[in-house]
DNA sequence: CGGCTTA
C-alpha cells in the first residue's frame, strides 16, 4: 500500500493489512481509509462500525461495474490499483475474514451432511495441493494413486451425483481450522496474489529460473516410468499412443537455459498458457464417460478428395455485386437504430453478402453463407440477428437473469472477441446486451454477466459447454445460433462439442452458418440443424481475388529461416504462419534477435499475452506477427501487406483463410509460401484446389526476388 | 500439427 494513503499514526486499513488479523485488538478507533464519502475505502465511523456485510461471488459479479459496458472493462489486473497496491487481498489471514467467498449461494445446505468429507481425506495427505515445494515431491502432477481415489473429478455422471462439488456443502466456516491445509497456510502467504495484477511480480512460477529448479513438473522428466506402470490403468490408454507427448513442447528445458532471456519484451516466453495435459485432457481418457470434450482425433485421415468439393454442390444462390447497388440497410429490413450503428461502424451501405443474407435471416430462414474473407460476414449475420431479437424480444428485455436468445460460436478466442466488437455496438444500439464466453480467462465475470442477463452470447465452444455443465448457462431460449467459420467448426475436434451445444439450443431455432470456405464438411451439421437452408455466396468474389499476388518460393531447408528474415525485414505489416507453436515462437525470437520487432500468437501463450500481441500488430507497435493457424481465420488486422507461409498449409482451405488476412477491403497484398523442393507437387495440387495461380521461384538468401516480395522494389517490377 | 474448459 502506498504510504501516502496511511493517515499519520493510523493503522492500515484492515482489509489490506495481512497482519491485521494477527493483531488481536481489532479496531482501535483511529481514522483510516478515505475521509471523503464515496471514495473507495471510506469509513464513516471508526471502531464500533458494524462489520461490513460481504457479497458472495455472484452478488459481487452482478454488482460490479454495472454502470459501464461490461465487455469494455479493463482486464482484472488493470483495475483497482493494479493489484500491486493490494498486498493481501484474498490471501493468508485475510481469508478468514471473508465469509465463504463464492460459496453461500450455491447449493442448499442440506447437501453438506451427506458428503461429510469429500475431498478432504486426501487433502491431508497432500497439504499443499499442486503448489510450491510440494511439487517436487509429487513428481506426477495430479496423477498417480490419488487419481483412483477420486475417479471422476469434474466428469460426467459424477457431476450429477455430487451436485454440490465446490460448493457450500464443504464445511461451515469455523470448520476451517480443522481442515488440514486446503488452500491455506504458509503457501498462501508466500504467494503474492496468484492470478492477479501482481502477476509480473510473481517470483518464478512457471518461469525460467524456477523451471530448472522444478525438476519434474509436467515435463518429460517428471516421473519415472515405473510410476506409470504402478498406476492402476487409469489414465494410461492414450499415453501409450502418444509416446512423444510432451517431447515436442516448444520450450524444452535445454532451450530455456541456453537463452534465458534475449531481453525481448514480447517474447511471450513468460506468458505461457498452463499446460493442458493432466486434467485438461482427462475426460477423454475414460471410455464410457460421455463427456468427450475434445474428442481425440485418431479418426482423422478419413479425408478423401471427393469430400473436398467447393460449395457449389449445395446450390448456392449467387449474388452479384451489381445486384446490390443502391440498396440500403433499411431496404433490407433493418431498423433505424441498427442502421445508425452500422454507419458508425463504417458500414454505410451493405456489401453483397450482407444484402443477400440479411433479408433471409430476418425472414427466419436458416442460412448458409459463403463470402470472401473481409466481405463483411460479421455484419451479415450480426445485424439481422439483432433485428430478429428486437422483433421477438418483447418485455423480457433487460430483465435480470433473462436467458440468452442468440448464440454466436467461433473457433478461436480472438475471433470471438473480434465478432463481439462488431456485434456489441449493434446490439447496444437497441438496448440488447452481449457477453463473451471463452476460456483462458477467469469465468467470474462471464458468469456475472449471465446472471445480470444478456441477450447475445459470443464465444468459443469449450467455455460455453463448461458453463452449461456447471448449470450457469442455459441455452434453452436461444432461437438464433450462428456458426462463424462454420467449416472449421465442423473439423474433427470441433464438430462434436458444436453439435452438443447446438442441441442445447431451442428446438427449431434458426441456424446461420458462415465461412469464407464451405464444403461438404458442413454436411453433417446442415443435415441435423438446417433442414432447408438458404445458401448464399457472392459471385465473382472467389478467393483468387485479383488484389492478392500469390507466390511460391522454393528454398533449401537450411536457407529457410534466413529467407523469412529477409522477407520480414520491411516497414509494413507482415503476418507469418507456421505450423507449430514452437516454430512460431522460434521465428519470433529469431526475428527479434535480428533486430526486427516481432511478436507471436499461438496457443502456448496465455490469453493476456495473446490479446496483447495481436493488439501490438493491430496498433502498429510491431509490424511482424508470427502465428499458428489460430490467426488463420477471420482475424482482421488492417493493412497486412504480406503473408508469409513459413510452412505450407496442408489444406487448400487453410491456404485461402491464411491468405485472406491480406488484401482485405480491396487492398493489395502478397502471399508468399515457402516450400522445399520436395513439396512442389503437393503445393501445385493444393493451389489447383484453391483455384489460385501462383508463380514458383527458387530462391536463396539475398536474392533479388526476396527484396521484391518484401516490397523494397516497385510494384511494376514485381509484376514484370 | 493446430484450435478448444477449470477455481
Amino acid at each position: 500500500m502506498p504510504k501516502n494513503k496511511k493517515p499519520a499514526g493510523g493503522r492500515p486499513a484492515k482489509n489490506f493489512d495481512p497482519s491485521y488479523a494477527r493483531k488481536s485488538g481489532g479496531p482501535v478507533g483511529t481514522t483510516t481509509g478515505s475521509r471523503s464519502p464515496g471514495h473507495r475505502g471510506y469509513r464513516a465511523v471508526e471502531g464500533d462500525a458494524p462489520k461490513k456485510a460481504r457479497w458472495n461471488a455472484d452478488e459481487r459479479a452482478a454488482r460490479r461495474h454495472s454502470d459501464e459496458p461490461r465487455e469494455q472493462r479493463a482486464p482484472r489486473g488493470d483495475r483497482y490499483d493494479g493489484g500491486a497496491g493490494r498486498p493481501a487481498y484474498n490471501r493468508g489471514e485475510n481469508r478468514t475474514e471473508r465469509p465463504a467467498y463464492g460459496r453461500d449461494d450455491r447449493a442448499p445446505r442440506g447437501d453438506r451432511a451427506e458428503r461429510p468429507a469429500y475431498g478432504r481425506g486426501e487433502r491431508t495427505e497432500r497439504p499443499a495441493y499442486g503448489r510450491g515445494e510440494n511439487r517436487t515431491e509429487r513428481p506426477a502432477y495430479n496423477r498417480g494413486e490419488n487419481r483412483t481415489e477420486r475417479p471422476a473429478y469434474n466428469r460426467g455422471e459424477n457431476r450429477t451425483e455430487r451436485p454440490a462439488y465446490n460448493r457450500d456443502d464443504r464445511a461451515p466456516r469455523n470448520d476451517r481450522g480443522e481442515r488440514p491445509a486446503y488452500n491455506r497456510g504458509e503457501n498462501r502467504t508466500e504467494r503474492p496474489a496468484y492470478g492477479r495484477g501482481e502477476r509480473t511480480e510473481r517470483p518464478a512460477y512457471n518461469r525460467g529460473a524456477n523451471r530448472a529448479e522444478r525438476p519434474a513438473y509436467n515435463r518429460d522428466d517428471r516421473a519415472p516410468r515405473g510410476d506409470r506402470a504402478e498406476r492402476p490403468a487409469y489414465n494410461r490408454g492414450e499415453r501409450t499412443e502418444r509416446p512423444a507427448y510432451n517431447n515436442d513442447r516448444p520450450f524444452t528445458r535445454g532451450q530455456r537455459i541456453e537463452r534465458p532471456s534475449t531481453g525481448r519484451i514480447s517474447s511471450g516466453r513468460d506468458d505461457r498458457a498452463p499446460r493442458r495435459d493432466s486434467n485438461f485432457d482427462r475426460p477423454r481418457r475414460d471410455a464410457g464417460v460421455d463427456k468427450n470434450f475434445y474428442p481425440n482425433r485418431d479418426a482423422k485421415g478419413n479425408f478423401t478428395p471427393e469430400d473436398d468439393v467447393v460449395l457449389e454442390r449445395l446450390e448456392a444462390q449467387a449474388t452479384l455485386a451489381v445486384d446490390v447497388e443502391g440498396v440500403s440497410f433499411s431496404d433490407l429490413g433493418l431498423g433505424g437504430n441498427i442502421v445508425a450503428a452500422l454507419a458508425e461502424l463504417g458500414a454505410p451501405s451493405p456489401f453483397p453478402i450482407q444484402a443477400a443474407t440479411i433479408p433471409d435471416v430476418i425472414a427466419g430462414k436458416d442460412v448458409l453463407g459463403r463470402g470472401r474473407t473481409g466481405s463483411g460476414k460479421t455484419i451479415a449475420f450480426g445485424a439481422p440477428l439483432v433485428e430478429k431479437l428486437m422483433e421477438n424480444g418483447g418485455g423480457k428485455k433487460r430483465a435480470m437473469g433473462r436467458k440468452p436468445r442468440a448464440l454466436i460460436l467461433a473457433p478461436t478466442r480472438e475471433l470471438a472477441l473480434q465478432i463481439d466488437r462488431t456485434v456489441q455496438p449493434i446490439a447496444r444500439s437497441v438496448g440488447l446486451f452481449t457477453t463473451q464466453i471463452y476460456g483462458g480467462v477467469p469465468q467470474n465475470r462471464q458468469v456475472g454477466a449471465l446472471q445480470r442477463g444478456v441477450d447475445i452470447i459470443v464465444g468459443t465452444p469449450g467455455r460455453i459447454e463448461d458453463l452449461i455443465e456447471q448449470g450457469r448457462l442455459d441455452l434453452s431460449e436461444v432461437t438464433i445460433t450462428v456458426l462463424d467459420e462454420a467449416d472449421h467448426m465442423c473439423d474433427l475436434g470441433f464438430l462434436e462439442p458444436v453439435q452438443r451445444i447446438l442441441r442445447r439450443t431451442a428446438t427449431g431455432g434458426q441456424k446461420l452458418l458462415f465461412s469464407a470456405t464451405l464444403d461438404k464438411g458442413v454436411a453433417s451439421l446442415v443435415k441435423e440443424f438446417l433442414p432447408s437452408p438458404a445458401v448464399h455466396e457472392v459471385a465473382g468474389e472467389d478467393q483468387a481475388s485479383a488484389t492478392i499476388d500469390h507466390r511460391v518460393l522454393v528454398v533449401e531447408h537450411r536457407d529457410k529461416d534466413r529467407i523469412i528474415e529477409e522477407l520480414a525485414n520491411r516497414n509494413e505489416k507482415t503476418l507469418i504462419f507456421s505450423r507449430t507453436r514452437a516454430y512460431a515462437e522460434r521465428l519470433a525470437d529469431q526475428l527479434e534477435d535480428a533486430g526486427i520487432r516481432a511478436v507471436s500468437l499461438h496457443g502456448d501463450l496465455n490469453q493476456a499475452r495473446r490479446t496483447r500481441n495481436l493488439a501490438q500488430l493491430t496498433s502498429g507497435r510491431v509490424n511482424v506477427l508470427v502465428a499458428t493457424d489460430v490467426a488463420a481465420r477471420g482475424i482482421h488486422v488492417d493493412d497486412i501487406t504480406l503473408v508469409i507461409q513459413a510452412d505450407a498449409p496442408d489444406e487448400y482451405k487453410t491456404y485461402l483463410h491464411r491468405s485472406g488476412r491480406t488484401g482485405r477491403a480491396g487492398k493489395e497484398g502478397v502471399v508468399v509460401t515457402i516450400i522445399p523442393k520436395a513439396r512442389q507437387r503437393r503445393m501445385t495440387e493444393l493451389l489447383g484446389r484453391a483455384e489460385i495461380e501462383a508463380d514458383y521461384v527458387s530462391a536463396r538468401p539475398g536474392d533479388e526476388i526476396i527484396e521484391e516480395l518484401a516490397g523494397h522494389m516497385t510494384n511494376a517490377k514485381l509484376t514484370a
